[in-house]
RNA sequence: GCGCCCUUAGCUCAGCCGGAUAGAGCAGUGGACUUCUAAUCCACCGGUCGGGGGUUCGAAUCCCUCAGGGCGCGCCA
C-alpha cells in the first residue's frame, strides 16, 4: 500500500529532474488536494522564476515528462491536476484488504515517547479541563503505539507540597473512614475547601497544618502513613474516571511529583554550583535568556522559594531530567493546558541550560485549551462551583440513553450503548477540535446523531455492520476483486487510501482532530457509496463482492480510527 | 507595563509549511421514506476571513500596525 500522494511526489520529482536537470530531483513538488481533479502540484508555479520560464510552458514540460499511473493536465496559470487510473486506486485499495495494518507504516526506527498527561491535583478541584487533557494525552498515547514507538506514560499526578500538611489534618479531623469515603466519592473539591476553610480561619488547625508540613517533608511513618490513605482513596477516585471514560492509565502509569521530593534538593546544588541557578531576593532562579517580565527585567524561574521550598518549577526540572537520563526519551509530550504555556517555555529554556534537555530530544508542549460554559466562561455550574466529573459523565450516559429513543434493546444492551455512545460523544468533542483552541461545552451538540460528533461515526459502523449482518456476511471474511464503477467507489476507494497517511500526521504533529476530521470524511464518502451503489442488492456476484469488500475496509478503518481516539463502536445503536 | 494566544457564515468550529470560486456541521428553506438502520441523505440560503498597510505572479495563511477579547508575568502547584 502506498501513499497516494507520496507517489505523486516521487513521480513529479522524476519529471523535474528529467525535464530540468538533477539538481531538481529533490525539489518540494507542492502536492495538494484539489477540488479539480484527485491532487494538484503547485511546483510549476514556484519554479518558474528560477528557471526564468513562464509558468504555464514550466508545467507543461513537467505534464510532457510525467509517468504516472493516472492522467495530468495544466490548467490555470501552471496548475498540474493529477489524477488516478480507477484500476490504480482499485488495486491499491485491494491490498488494504490484505494489510492487518491498514496502510499504517511503522515508524522506523522506533523512537521512545515519554507522554506526560491528566495530572490530576490532588489538592485542587478536578475539573473539565482534566478530561480534556486526559482524553487528548490517551489518544496521542494509542496513536504512538499503533505507529510502533514505545511509549512511557507518565500521570504527573499533584501528590505533593505544602497543602497536604492541611489536608492530612483535616483527615484526623473527620477520621480516616469519613475522609476515605468521601475522597472515593469523587468530593475531594469539597474536602479540600473544608482544609481549606479551616486552615484560613482555625489558628490552631493552621498551626498543626504547618507542623504536618514538616512532618511530611520529613518523611515521618505515622505522617505518611495518612498521606498514603489520603492518596489511595484520591487515586481510586481518578481510576473511577479512568475506567468510566475507557482510559488507558494504571497506577503503573503514576509518576507524582512525590517521586521527585528526593532529587529536588541535588537539583537545586548542581544547577547552584554550575552557576546556570543563582540567588535573587533570598530565593534560588535560573534566568533563561530571552525572558522579561516587568519593565524588562529577567524573569526568574523559581527553583527554590526563599523560605528554603520547592515550587513545580523544581519537580519540573528534576522530571524533565529523569524522562532524558532514565527513560530515554527521544521525545517528550507535556499535553498540558495553554494557561502553562509560559511555564513551558521558561522550563525547557532552563533544562537546555542545564544540559538535562539536549538537542538530540524534543520536548513539546500540546497545549489544551480551555473547555467553556455556554456563557463563553470557564465551565461551571451556575453556583460557580466546577461541575464533578464522575456527575457529567453519568450525565452524558443518561442523555446517550434518551437519543437512542425507544429502539428495540433488551436493559443490559442499552445500557452497554449508551455507555459507548456517551462516552464516545464526549471524547470525540475534546478531540476533534484542535487541541489549543478553547471550545464551548454542549451535550447536545456531541451527542448529535448528524454531523461531525462521535455518536454518527459509531452510527456509521453499526450501519455497515448491520449490511454484513443483514446479508448473512462475515465482515471478516475477504472479499473484493475490488472493481470501480461509479464515481462514489471512487470516491470511497481514494478516501481509504488517506488513512496510513493521516495517522502518521497525526503522530507527528500530535493533532487527533485531523484524524477525527478525516474519519468523518470517510463515513461521508460512505454514505454517498451506501446511498447510491446497493451492496447486497449488486447487480452481480462480482459487483457485490467488489462492495463487501469497500465495506469492509471502511468499517475497518473506521474501528481502527475510532480506537485510536480511544472511542469504542458498539455493534448496534 | 511586558509576553503569548485568539478574532473566518446566525451559532460551533476547520483551513493558516501562501496557490484556482474560503470549507464542514448545526440552525433556516425546499426535497427524498412499501429502505441494505430515513436516527443516516440531497439541494439551496448564508462570509468585504476584526480594520488598515506591506511582501508576492498569487495572502484567511507570512511581516508591520491598530481595535476588541482571553491568558500569563518571584516565592500556589
Amino acid at each position: 500500500m502506498t501513499d497516494p500522494q507520496l507517489v505523486l511526489a516521487e513521480r513529479v520529482q522524476q519529471a523535474l529532474a528529467t525535464a530540468f536537470g538533477q539538481e531538481y530531483a529533490a525539489e518540494d513538488p507542492l502536492i495538494r488536494p484539489s477540488q479539480f481533479a484527485d491532487y494538484q502540484a503547485n511546483v510549476a508555479m514556484s519554479l518558474a522564476k528560477r528557471l526564468r520560464r513562464a509558468p504555464r510552458d514550466v508545467a507543461q514540460e513537467i505534464a510532457a515528462n510525467l509517468d504516472l499511473p493516472g492522467t495530468v493536465e495544466v490548467s490555470g496559470p501552471g496548475f498540474l491536476n493529477l489524477r488516478f487510473h480507477d484500476t490504480w486506486i482499485a488495486a491499491e485499495a485491494g491490498a488494504l484488504l490484505t494489510d492487518d495494518r491498514l496502510g499504517v507504516a511503522r515508524e522506523l526506527p522506533s523512537k521512545t515517547v515519554v507522554v506526560d498527561y491528566s495530572a490530576p491535583n490532588a489538592a485542587k478541584e478536578m475539573h473539565v479541563g482534566h478530561l480534556r487533557t486526559t482524553v487528548v494525552g490517551d489518544a496521542l498515547v494509542r496513536v504512538q503505539e499503533h505507529l510502533g514507538n514505545r511509549v512511557v506514560r507518565q500521570n504527573h499526578l499533584g501528590d505533593w507540597g505544602t497543602p497536604f500538611g492541611m489536608l492530612i489534618e483535616h483527615l484526623l479531623d473527620i477520621g480516616e473512614e469519613a475522609a476515605v469515603a468521601q475522597l472515593e466519592a469523587g468530593n475531594g473539591n469539597d474536602y479540600y475547601q473544608a482544609a481549606r476553610a479551616k486552615f484560613d480561619t482555625d489558628a490552631e488547625f493552621n498551626r498543626r497544618a504547618r507542623a504536618r508540613v514538616v512532618t511530611l517533608q520529613a518523611e515521618d511513618p505515622e505522617t505518611m502513613r495518612l498521606w498514603r490513605i489520603f492518596m489511595d482513596a484520591t487515586v481510586r477516585y481518578f481510576n473511577k474516571v479512568y475506567t468510566q471514560l475507557g482510559v488507558t492509565l494504571t497506577d503503573d502509569d503514576i509518576a507524582g511529583e512525590s517521586m521527585y521530593n528526593h532529587a529536588l534538593a541535588q537539583v537545586c546544588d548542581e544547577l547552584q554550583e554550575r552557576g546556570i541557578a543563582e540567588i535573587s531576593d533570598g530565593a534560588l532562579c535560573v534566568f533563561p535568556p530571552g525572558f522579561t517580565g516587568r519593565e524588562g527585567a529577567p524573569l526568574p524561574f523559581m527553583i527554590r522559594k526563599s523560605d528554603g521550598g520547592y515550587g513545580y518549577a523544581t519537580t519540573d526540572m528534576a522530571t524533565m531530567r529523569y524522562r532524558v537520563q532514565d527513560l530515554k526519551a527521544d521525545r517528550i509530550l507535556y499535553v498540558i493546558g495553554v494557561t502553562q504555556s509560559l511555564h513551558m517555555q521558561m522550563l525547557f529554556a532552563s533544562a537546555k541550560m542545564a544540559g538535562w534537555l539536549p538537542d538530540h530530544v524534543s520536548a513539546e508542549h500540546i497545549q489544551i485549551g480551555s473547555v467553556l460554559g455556554s456563557d463563553g466562561k470557564m465551565f461551571k455550574t451556575r453556583a460557580g462551583k466546577s461541575i464533578k466529573l464522575l456527575e457529567l459523565l453519568d450525565e452524558a450516559e443518561t442523555r446517550a440513553a434518551a437519543v437512542l429513543g425507544d429502539r428495540d434493546y433488551d436493559e443490559a444492551t442499552r445500557t452497554e450503548i449508551a455507555h459507548a455512545v456517551g462516552m464516545g460523544a464526549v471524547k470525540y468533542a475534546d478531540l476533534s477540535v484542535s487541541h489549543d483552541s478553547e471550545y464551548v461545552f454542549d451535550f447536545d451538540r456531541m451527542l448529535a446523531l448528524t454531523g461531525n460528533t462521535g455518536p454518527y461515526l459509531q452510527y456509521a459502523t453499526a450501519r455497515i455492520r448491520s449490511i454484513f449482518r443483514r446479508g448473512g456476511y462475515d465482515p471478516a471474511a475477504s472479499y473484493g476483486p475490488i472493481v470501480i464503477t461509479h464515481p462514489a467507489e471512487r470516491a470511497l476507494a481514494l478516501e481509504l487510501l488517506g488513512f496510513g497517511p493521516i495517522v502518521a500526521e497525526v503522530g507527528a504533529r500530535n493533532e487527533p482532530h485531523r484524524l477525527c476530521a478525516y474519519l468523518f470524511d470517510l463515513a461521508s464518502a460512505f454514505t454517498t457509496f451506501f446511498e447510491n451503489c446497493p451492496v447486497l442488492k449488486a447487480g452481480s456476484e462480482e459487483e457485490r463482492q467488489s462492495r463487501l469488500a469497500l465495506s469492509q475496509l471502511t468499517l475497518r478503518v473506521l474501528l481502527q480510527g475510532l480506537d485510536l481516539l480511544g472511542i469504542a463502536a458498539p455493534e448496534r445503536m
